[in-house]
DNA sequence: TATGAATGAGTGTTCATTCAT
DNA sequence: TATGAATGAACACTCATTCAT
């Protein structure tokens, strides 16, 4: 019996940002196969394009050189660039929320579990184009409601949400003294935003180091840790 | 004797943004005055258009037709579009800058400083225009470098001087224990930076009593004020 | 067994100047061949432009209408209108040189070889647009050394080094007395090269037998011809 | 008595290729030599631009520049642009025709007299702006009918006139014995024209000796010099 | 009279989108 | 399905001309 490759159903599609090592061309069997790397490989373009530019200021000439595929191609995956710009962002960011929304084993303390995700956090956003993607987002955010919509949708209030959660848990547990917090999960979340903005802008002036910087954020929320 | 009405050599130039309510346009009395009043309509008319469309989508034919002047008038005040951003972008903040330079009068506590530090932000730049250029300039900053140095040089890198300056008096008048907030003021001021965004982006998904987060902000740092 | 039309690679390139009948066009079949035709097609109208206007004052509007293409077209074959400028020049000198370089058979005295030349130069740039082009680049090429350039090395060099040579050649016969001759072939050119100018700028006030003028000029150098 | 200073009726106003040394700028007393002056200025300033970038690619903010007026004043003293490139040649021409028609002594030998003549325009118009202003004639001409007929009424008809009263001259004397030659006095000055653009368009290639040129030329009708 | 700020029509160039191959 | 030549609307920028001072 020939075992046949199994494919993902949305196959490579998110970008590079969520692919292990499948630079190396797969076999590309079938036709449906061939249309998901090119899509794939549009997005991935597109992706690192809107990244560099902006919107307005990306050319699908740019796209889809860097893709390798012709300006045409590009219209039998979008409808136009506008639709293109908005499906990339749902494209690329559904994995990344179905990873984090798979959450890691809930053992230990509280302030393990959000330690544990803001190292995850620094490691796969801050300073990648993950992070740039969050920036972009920002920028492009007002001129596109829907992707507006979208981000807050399924990334904003459910990080909320979820942040909300371990306060409440670690309130509950006198891991977290103030209990206002659970009112603004965003202040526990607020210096990883700001380091992703930061990578963007000013790290060149002058270097952030993140990981410390959030190690002294926990230690303001959960206290100072004893170093036994 | 009859009291000339002063006028400034470069009148109101500053934008909207500095105007009081100047609204009601004088006469215009001399030509450098016009002139001065023109820019200063430019000025005005980009930034808004810049912040609604971004650079590249912001058309120089809407920025004239909303400050009233003809498409040349703008060459003769900026070289180009993009000396035009950038110029904007430096006209509009060094007014702001030199205002927060003016340090409020340092009597209390340190806590008392912050929050009036804190609340005139609120006022001054979460939900107002000034906040939509933050936004703007972290869109485009990497797109212009200039920019971001500019902004860095001006504002950040103060900012963050100044918040630090008081991290240390708190320190030192046993008002805030964690001694390593010193390190990363950026701490201090990245809840009103989130509050600057969400109010862009998510104020219509769920608002944000930013006041009121600042104020849980400033307890985690400072403790729990005691309502007396 | 069907004989295929033979087409050329580049077919017609050159322009009308270079064009016989070619009016009637072909079906035009392969994908090359439409784009060369265009490409001709956009180099014949905007040598007649250009004539018409000079360079500055030509619209590239105009020379698309004229071409019967988009004006986004002339950027798929041209960088910009001076590049535009200066290929064409090059197109269609290069076939009027290439045809003059295969030299008339040499027969008959130096005089006839002259004559022959002469009568060629008269039927195919004196009163055509080929003179126009001369006259053109005797306007603009102080505005585009590069085509002064190629127009002396391309055609005022070899032009002078072929008179030089038949000079010679008539010296040696003893059919030119004037030895000093040889050092300023542009004479031997000169009334030519006024008709070219004269053709262009005054015959609607005196027409000129421009023929008939060089024959007198030819008597002058040679010495008047026996009528037999 | 007060001595009025006794101003030209066309005052100055022939640009410097007419002035003698009068660059510093005179007393300039009243109201109509200011005006005249400036016009003058205008004028030179127009001269040097146009034959620098020709009709079209010539900015009048240029001009105003180089004369040291305001773009406006230009208004004052002529229609626009067109009317003032057709009242710039008149202007520039007009003496030099003047001063040509003021024969030289028609003392010696007619081809003492041609050579006298070719002489002078070797001198005074062959590599020096003059020269480049029939340049300029020729290149604008077929967009300026009005111009080419000004100049061939005021200078190509009188100078071919002029020259085949020499060339009958010359014939009747003896000196010339190609009678065909009275018909086409474009001959004689042939060579003098193809000097004027050699000069212009191709001196840095190869540079001519014009006057040498000229000597042979006139070797050429009148027969090889005795070197006596 | 002279100025030069202001105007706005005009033009070169770009680029999203289409469509014949 | 894929291509990329062709399109033409859109836009930044220029510059002749006007006019209030």
């Amino acid at each position: 019996m020939t075992k046949k490759p199994i494919k993902p159903a949305v196959p490579a599609a998110a970008s590079d940002m969520d692919r292990g090592a499948s630079a190396g061309a797969a076999p590309a069997s079938n036709r449906a196969t061939r249309a998901a790397e090119r899509r794939a490989a549009i997005v991935d373009a597109a992706l690192e394009e809107f990244i560099a530019r902006g919107f307005a200021a990306t050319r699908l000439d740019d796209i889809a050189k860097r893709a390798g595929v012709a300006k045409g191609t590009i219209y039998l995956h979008f409808k136009d660039k506008e639709s293109m710009f908005e499906e990339l962002v749902r494209t690329v960011i559904v994995p990344v929320v179905a990873r984090l929304a798979a959450l890691p084993p809930p053992a230990g303390s509280v302030r393990d579990l959000v330690e544990a995700f803001a190292n995850n956090f620094l490691k796969e956003v801050v300073g990648t184009r993950r992070g740039d993607l969050v920036r972009l987002i920002v920028a492009e955010g007002p001129r596109f409601p829907s992707v507006a919509d979208f981000y807050y949708r399924e990334v904003v209030s459910r990080g909320i949400a979820a942040m909300r959660g371990l306060i409440e848990l670690g309130i509950a547990r006198g891991e977290i003294r103030q209990k206002d917090l659970a009112r603004y999960p965003q202040i526990l979340v607020a210096p990883a935003m700001i380091a992703v903005m930061w990578q963007s802008l000013f790290s060149r002036h002058a270097p952030l180091d993140a990981q410390d910087m959030l190690r002294v954020h926990l230690d303001l929320i959960f206290g100072e840790r004893r170093t036994t």
